[in-house]
DNA sequence: TATTTGCGTCAATGATACTGACCCATCATG
DNA sequence: CATGATGGGTCAGTATCATTGACGCAAATA
């Protein structure tokens, strides 16, 4: 056995005695771990993220998300779409008459990126621009009767997954799931939702 | 102005007035459309998935998700590596001594997208593989010592995203979170989260 | 011995994203 | 009205992450 090898035995014994302490530590029998600072008990052990808990986060999300987006990434292979049509149908769809440039700024990318998604949106009838009446240098970005049906159907995939979510957890748990999902949002996605959930046009989100 | 622009006129219109009906029905204005059923109350509004809900658990994802993998990306980054690599140090991290195949199963890739990913990772020192005792074939990944410094880094940095979430959303907050994202999951994900959090050896999972 | 299994690797392809540069039409301002 | 700033489109080149299909090799197993 070579050097190498035996290093990487001793790598994968460290590996698994940190599994068992994380074990033991799951299962809460090690009262000492907690508590520390003497403040308010209730609380606190939530509060101090452990090890486990967060990595528990990780894959949760990492599944979660992967499983969420599945059906509807079936529905669009078919059609030779992904994921980026998907966001640009469903924030088009949720805003109608956006501009480039806001759904630039919701989507994160760069006008390269939307447009290679977005032109052959507009020539396959899913999207239509019009020039701003205000302002005719912008163009207004809205979905056709084709574009909402697909929109819808994608809808209504990603309905059943998060339905049989909700109903499984129960209306409280929906509650918590959202406080922590707006939780891990940076300030930027917070006013960027606010301003999709609020206000009549994202234009008037005060810049 | 062109058909097919007036077309797309009436198109933002219809748009528009959507978003006016989503707003008045969040607000709670229309008694009449809870209780449909007559069954016991308690829930059931919570239970009949509401447009507007399951379009704001959209952007949740979207942008939570975003915003809680962004932070580990920019590390990634420095060093020329991407998400795939995160992922495939944090599985191997949780499990070392996983084999290859059961690796594949998690990500859900093929063998060639793990290649391109795993082979740089062993050049460079942050994994090993060992043939298995039982079963010469296998070759089994554990991280090495820059592994673990590098997977410790990423998870630090994840974890001040998803403590500041957890505490601002609250102890039973974080309870329903975990119960929506795994509500979200497929019965093959849940299987290997189980396996995950459960088993010594993902390889005992009786298949 | 013959077959199956675990793993690695070849070649070709596609989706999504990036940077940097440049152009055009339009708006706003001096 | 000239000028500069803004909204948008486009070109060229590059990178990451993923795919399918095929083939090879060593080791386990029937």
């Amino acid at each position: 056995m070579s050097a190498e090898q035996e290093a990487a035995q001793r790598e994968a014994k460290a590996g698994t005695e940190a599994r068992r302490r994380a074990a033991a530590d799951k299962a809460g029998s090690d009262p000492g771990a907690h508590d520390k600072g003497g403040g308010p008990t209730a609380g606190r052990n939530l509060l101090f993220l452990r090890e486990e808990e967060l990595r528990l986060a990780q894959d949760l999300l990492f599944f979660g998300y992967r499983d969420f987006t599945a059906g509807a990434d079936a529905i669009l292979a078919e059609l030779g779409m992904g994921r980026a049509h998907h966001r640009v149908l469903h924030f088009v769809g949720r805003r109608p008459g956006i501009t480039v440039g806001d759904l630039l700024a919701i989507l994160s990318i760069t006008k390269q990126s939307l447009g290679r998604v977005l032109q052959p949106m507009i020539e396959e009838g899913y999207v239509v621009q019009i020039a701003g009446a205000a302002d005719r240098r912008q163009r207004l970005l809205t979905l056709t009767e084709r574009g909402r049906d697909l929109e819808r159907r994608l809808f209504d995939r990603q309905r059943e997954t998060v339905m049989a979510a909700y109903r499984e957890a129960g209306p409280g748990a929906v509650e918590g799931f959202r406080r922590v999902m707006r939780g891990l949002m940076g300030p930027e996605a917070r006013g960027l939702l606010r301003s999709i959930e609020d206000e009549p046009t994202i234009r008037e989100r005060g810049r």
